[in-house]
DNA sequence: GCGCGTTACTAAAACGTGTTAGTAGTGTGG
DNA sequence: CCACACTACTAACACGTTTTAGTAACGCGC
């Protein structure tokens, strides 16, 4: 039943070499010279006794973790019912798991963050960590740069030094309005993914009224609502929308999650899409392709988002210097069929 | 730049102790006396040095990492698709952050399952882990009966002594597809939510037949197709259900996430829902609620079956045997508009 | 003033690895 | 035959904590 756990001493006695040398021969280290002989005695040692080094000391001897985490100022609720996250979460996993590395996953609560930042930080149960949309008034991300945390983030925070990775949510947001406008509407709402506290809702916001704005056309704050990322909060800001009497001909929703919801809600209003209502939708989650009428959205490179930000963690980590600060990659605007011409 | 690490030995010298009663102090280890005074001295200089004990070398001391596994036995592409996984999360996170533990997430390439699994335990990453949809022939699992190591299967393995949570996936067939019947179908279509070799998607067949054969229908291999997990899947096989010429009435598809796919196909083929075919689903993400029909659909407490999958997980972990080796949580009907009578 | 229990601490071992500094032993050139 | 380089290893320290096994100091009863 209880089985002693198995250590280097162990494959070392069996082998009759020192505890050295079966550190040396099992690591592979460079420019070290030990017969082939005695290599494969120790090879054989360790196998027989299915012996794994333990991850805990040897991160305590070379001070990493070989671990990063993703960390998400959400709470489980948004978590749950976020459908962007898994595609984060492949990304990420790609390439972790190429460099042998580790995945940790944290939400901090609001009310934490403070603490959690820096603990997670300093405690060094990871060598380097990933920020998920980080909200604007995160005060506590700001101290991370005092520290000599690795870090980058995911989103963008204004004013910061933080490393960061993220797509342009104001000229994505405003080209997918454009693309509206273009189609002769100019009576367009809008629906940003999540509280304006996040940054990027609110550059989408402002791309959306960048667009309009360079068209001749006044926007209007009436016509804007802020989701909270799930299909729900959707559904009743679409209402909130119809209720409110505006006459729109076009809604742009930053999310396509969100637009889930608000499809619903066009639906009970009798509202079809695209002949009374056009939909530009944000994302392109697996599920727009599918949709009735396939969701016209800007793509978002999610998984290559994550896999870039993993790698520019790893290049911090190394000590080499990312190329940029802030990485930008491109969006498309993937045309299908929930927008008409007008 | 380079700040000095903070280590327990900085906050006895400042207070004036030894490293044992700054340990003793910050651990609030019961059953020793240290004066208030003393107490306060410690946590003084504790707080001023900022001092963050240093987990790797907590779990080396305490033989625990505090930190729990969730092992995927699926490609980063899948992942990417899931929609199911946020709310396993959303579970996990929750149990997990209220125990102060950290959650690791590990997905396997078929090939290195041996290993992967042996390493994971032995290594000491982690304290115990949940292993998510096991695949049936997966031989590498049985070899964790016989390790001492901790683990709770989220799904089902026939002929297993390791703990597992789930739900009857054939009872929740069965009655989803009574209910089809109830309604007045007899041509019943099926598509699994997952290869054959997923005992999820073998067993939720194995209901489905189940049902039609109490009700004296002889289930027909082909009206059967397995998916694989995501939407162009369901959209591929409701293509082959058409183009195989048989006529049905209804479909259950046992995955949400694959009628996705699948209504898109029956679009295509000018087929509606619920007027021409029935739509039974599996899962209730978040998204069927809000889809068009919103979709009738068996619900599994995915949060749930994430929380207790935790919780006996802890348990094993504490050496307290958990109430059951296999706990078996309910589902329930969640009758919307997809299904209409016959 | 001696034995004894209690209080308030501390020295040192343990956890299992990586790594530095060193040490025998063996050619090798002069 | 001596200095020197090179090979093939090993002893011992370092990593930062928890925990066990003490140890002084003190009060107290007799």
């Amino acid at each position: 039943m209880k089985t002693k756990r198995v250590t280097s001493q162990d494959v070392a006695k069996l082998a009759g070499v020192s505890r050295t040398t079966v550190s040396l021969v099992l690591n592979d280290v460079e420019g070290i010279h030990i017969t082939s002989e005695t290599r494969q005695r120790v090879r054989n040692a360790a196998e027989k006794l299915g012996y794994v080094p333990n991850a805990t000391a040897q991160a305590l001897a070379t001070r990493r973790a070989k671990a990063i985490g993703l960390v998400m100022t959400r709470s489980p609720h948004h978590i749950a019912s976020d459908t962007f996250l898994p595609q984060i979460l492949g990304g990420l996993l790609e390439v972790v798991k190429q460099h042998k590395l580790h995945l940790l996953i944290e939400s901090v609560e609001a009310e934490h963050q403070d603490r959690v930042y820096l603990e997670l930080a300093r405690a060094k149960h990871i060598d380097g960590m990933i920020l998920l949309t980080p909200r604007i008034d995160d005060t506590a991300l700001r101290r991370l740069e005092e520290i000599d945390a690795h870090s980058v983030v995911m989103g963008k925070l204004a004013d910061s030094n933080l490393y960061s990775i993220d797509v342009d949510n104001q000229l994505a947001a405003r080209k997918a309005t454009q693309y509206l406008i273009d189609m002769g509407h100019t009576r367009i709402a809008c629906i940003a993914n999540a509280p304006a506290s996040f940054s990027s809702a609110h550059e989408r916001v402002l791309g959306y009224k960048d667009a309009l704005s360079a068209s001749g056309i006044a926007p209007e704050d009436g016509m804007v609502r802020y989701a909270d990322f799930d299909p729900q909060s959707g559904f009743d800001r679409m209402k909130s929308l119809l209720a409110s009497g505006f006459n729109f001909t076009a809604v742009f929703v930053a999310s396509d999650n969100v637009v889930i919801g608000a499809k619903s809600a066009l639906r009970e209003a009798g509202l079809r899409i695209p002949e009374d209502v056009s939909i530009m939708g944000f994302d392109d989650i697996p599920w727009a392709k599918y949709s009735d009428p396939p969701l016209t959205t800007v793509r978002l490179p999610a998984q290559k988002l994550a896999s870039e930000a993993c790698l520019m963690l790893m290049d911090l980590m190394k000590g080499t210097e990312p190329a940029e600060l802030n990485k930008v990659l491109d969006t498309e605007l993937v045309v299908r069929k929930s927008c008409r011409k007008i």
